[in-house]
DNA sequence: CATTAAACTAAGCGTTTGCTTAGAAATAAT
DNA sequence: ATTATTTCTAAGCAAACGCTTAGTTTAATG
């Protein structure tokens, strides 16, 4: 009986992502979201509920996105190697034209206070726990390192990687990836 | 003839920094800044202008402050530990209670879009220029690198404080410090 | 003490925010 | 074709935003 949506969710989603990952959370109103997801608010509020449902829906997408580099992270066995391989191919996945959008994830850690929205803040906390175990799992596969100098190896990158996060928004592309070659040197 | 201000310029501006830093400059309403600074928003429009114009006052002041932990740096003539100090100094300045605000600086870098307000954006991308040539003018000291070199380290060690400055805000004191010293190890 | 210029209070300006809702349009089933 | 159910359009809600302004209070001057 009913009408058929004249939307598909997921491209939409996508959209949506995309102007998240440029603007921030905030800095992206439902009206922005209506032009770039092309549809209607009735039908944003219809089909995600709220703004946040939008934005939550929008982490899933990225986090999908992401996963083609973090499976290969996860998948290789090349120890210290392969970590610099995603640091490499997270500079290639946050690219756009000169610049890169940086992660979406540390956007948004970077934008909302830890008492703003504790759905997302856990979303986020859980993403980076998450990318720390994969640095220690790679960490241990050289088989030169005792385990507290994994634990504080892992800390490091993932400082690193935060700090790429910023940067990258920011510096150019040379010293990105002069930062990324001195990150690994003598590690 | 004319009434005398009941507050002090500057002491408003230093509790409309600590806002501005805990908050960001979006999420910082002027309303906020009336209860903080303990002023009507009349007295704030008319000694600052505009909230730009309070946020600029507030970027100064905390220039100023952290001009503290940056002419120590400046001052130092003891290379890559001058450096590492400065790390460490900074964990100390931006610390809250149990976490820290972050850097004023790159907090708000990462806020607001190239596009979003000019006169901002280059102060605080000459700020990170500055730090970036105490580092230079610091790793020259050791008397151990090329020129290439030099170059390399400081972007990243300039990745790494920008990290250090988002981490700060979500990771405890003992993986910053792990952190830390491995980012100085074997460079 | 009256004058005068600045500092104050408080109300309200126009916009934008996230979100809702009344009514029209559309479509699968009867 | 009628009915039922959902999607859509478009208007509008209250609240919050940055900012202004009319009117009162204050205090150094003549």
């Amino acid at each position: 009986m009913p009408r058929k949506k004249q939307y598909n969710e997921e491209e939409v989603i996508k959209k949506a992502m995309g102007l998240f990952w440029r603007n921030g959370y905030e800095a992206t109103s439902v009206r922005m979201l209506e032009k770039e997801m092309g549809i209607n608010q009735f039908s944003i509020y219809a089909s995600f509920k709220n703004k946040e449902g939008v934005f939550l829906e929008s982490l899933n997408y990225y986090k999908i996105q992401i996963q083609k580099i973090t499976s290969k992270l996860k998948n290789s066995n090349n120890g210290i190697e392969g970590i610099k391989n995603y640091f490499n191919d997270f500079l290639e996945f946050s690219k756009e034209g000169n610049l890169c959008k940086g992660c979406l994830v540390t956007n948004t850690v970077n934008e909302l206070k830890n008492t703003d929205n504790p759905v997302i803040i856990n979303e986020l906390v859980s993403f980076a726990e998450n990318i720390r175990t994969l640095f220690v799992s790679n960490l241990k596969q050289d088989d030169k390192r005792d385990e507290i100098q994994i634990e504080q190896q892992a800390d490091y990158l993932l400082n690193c990687i935060l700090g790429l996060s910023v940067s990258s928004k920011v510096f150019n592309y040379k010293q990105l990836k002069n930062t990324i070659e001195v990150t690994f040197k003598n590690l």
